[in-house]
DNA sequence: CAAATCGGTGGAATCGATTCCATGAAATCG
DNA sequence: CGATTTCATGGAATCGATTCCACCGATTTG
């Protein structure tokens, strides 16, 4: 039954709207006969609150919502869904929104989550167009970034220490004799790709190994750009012996391409993939890979968003990431081109 | 700025907030001259509508809920792309819940959806406690099925047909010399679990396959389940020779069990995924599959809904699937054991 | 025993935008 | 030129729940 409002209910029930709205909230300033009478009208009549209503009134909506990067990404797929179970714990909905890496599509569902009043915002902010970010860090809604974050913003965080599994995964390559390392990056927009980036020369440069322009490709971190840019490495005359690429998605993509191009992923060529995907670990050979913790990055930023509904300041939190070594990073062979 | 109203813009552009109302609703009633001053006003104040209140009145809010069953499922990753993608070309905004597989959170994401207002609703049903998805139905809410449907709820539904790839899958298996054919199916609850295995069924016995009960397990269409059941297949005294899982997260845990008991896939097993998965056409060797498409359900839910919005009833649409013959099936060999 | 307290209640104001209705000025018509 | 239509506008009612405030009968307290 639709057009059931809280008048009807409190008829059916011979008390006052403001008794039955007691009833439904809990307050405990209500009779046992009048919250029976309530209970029961409610269960006949099928009343479900008008949500607008009681929050344009009360102002809370007990719901948070969640922008993401990518709904298609495993990493931001685990990270929305441990996020939404830590919400569901602590009495929260979770509504999820996906810019699709798009700063538009972002600054679209910005607006549409403020409209909606979520009591608090969860953003993995795209870069570009900070207008609409900015506009939310001001406006006192509750907030935090994840992930990724604004650098002249001042929002509580949760992201990845982004330097020390890069700096692993390059110390990794070096130990086994790889000399030229073909960097797919991440889009300069995203500060995931600006700190991977930055991470990847300041460990080249530390291990001595050639920093050559060529061997460092931009994409968007989506597949297409991550198979485009291991092409591209691997059409160089002076062809990189291994490949860092700097998201899972991407990953994929250059694993597609060296599969088409016939090349022998942990024999002919290292890769190093970015990003603990399930799929990564059945791949034969299984990829060597640089992990973050998704769901605890997903829940922590759930909790720091219920820490600044409370009225707190939490500290950013930096998560750890690390190399795992598998199969299919190797030595490099003498003259192997292709 | 929190808290700026319509009345604040109205009083700053010199105007009453009907006309403000009519300025940025777009009502043709409305002066140049007022018109530029509400805009001017509304920049210079930093207003953003109350959605709520708006709503509230008006009782439209442009945008529909996607409740799917597991955004960690590639597959319905895919469709929640895809159906916002449409959705955005329409000018509804999408709003995505997860029911984790889960009916009480289905029940519970249904519940603030519909407290929310949304203008439709787009549900992969779990099955189990229809009491809300009946009320839902019965509410008048535009609504639509995707994927899977509830037997004697009448909305209008996007399905695959979940017979034709099955058959194909099992006739192609049946053709290679298998005669024992496990199979990993998803839970009854599902329509989606009981179609893929009434088809399994259908067409063994069709291929005068063997239909020993014991080469059936039921999952949920998790991975676990599927890494449990293929062990409990795999392990069985008399083994079947070929698998099919019937989606593409227990295909994953399969596969994760194959190579953990170091069976050889396409060689000591042939094995058939489900879902068109990208990680699955990079795996080596390249999976066999039963395909779906992803995407066109999707798009094709919100141009459902969309119809259902504008007051039509649009005829139930059921997608092909296909088999896609890969590398992870192949010839029975004899005295194949493990 | 009068006064203060308290639990339960209803009436009415409220949240912020939309929209119905009435109004007055300008434009059009016979 | 008076009558009528058009147009833009403001005032006030409205959407449905919450909540402030006042009240009343019953209990407790000095």
């Amino acid at each position: 039954m639709r057009g059931v409002t809280i008048r009807d209910v409190a008829a059916r029930a011979g008390v006052s709207p403001a008794t039955a709205s007691r009833v439904l909230s809990g307050n405990p300033a209500t009779s046992a006969l009048s919250r029976e009478r309530v209970e029961q009208a409610v269960a006949e009549l099928g009343f479900r609150p008008n949500a607008q209503a009681r929050s344009l009134r009360s102002t809370r909506t007990s719901t948070i919502g969640l922008l993401i990067s990518d709904v298609r990404n495993p990493f931001f797929a685990d990270l929305a869904h441990a996020a939404e179970q830590q919400a569901l714990e602590l009495g929260l909905i979770t509504l999820l929104a996906n810019a699709n890496e798009s700063v538009e599509q972002q600054n679209r569902y910005l607006d549409v989550l403020l409209a909606q009043r979520v009591d608090g915002l969860i953003l993995v902010p795209q870069g570009g167009d900070n207008a609409n970010v900015e506009m939310l860090a001001s406006s006192g809604l509750p907030a935090v970034f994840v992930d990724r974050v604004i650098d002249n913003i001042d929002l509580p965080s949760v992201t990845a220490d982004n330097s020390s599994g890069m700096g692993e995964a390059v110390q990794h390559l070096a130990e086994l004799g790889h000399r030229r390392i073909g960097y797919i990056s991440g889009p300069r927009s995203a500060s995931t790709g600006r700190e991977r980036f930055a991470a990847f020369q300041a460990a080249t440069l530390a291990c001595g190994l050639e920093q050559d322009p060529e061997l460092v490709v931009f994409g968007d971190f989506q597949a297409g750009s991550g198979a485009a840019g291991a092409r591209q490495l691997l059409e160089l005359s002076n062809a990189p012996s291994a490949l860092i690429a700097a998201d899972g998605l991407m990953t994929m993509g250059a694993v597609r391409v060296c599969q088409e191009l016939g090349i022998r992923i942990g024999e002919d060529l290292s890769l190093v993939g970015y990003d603990d995907i399930d799929a990564f670990a059945i791949m034969r050979p299984a990829l060597t890979l640089i992990a973050q913790d998704a769901d605890e990055m997903g829940r922590t930023a759930v909790r720091l968003l219920h820490q600044v509904i409370a009225g707190q300041k939490p500290e950013p939190v930096v998560l750890p990431t690390r190399l795992m070594v598998r199969k299919s990073t190797g030595p490099v062979k003498t003259g192997v081109n292709r």
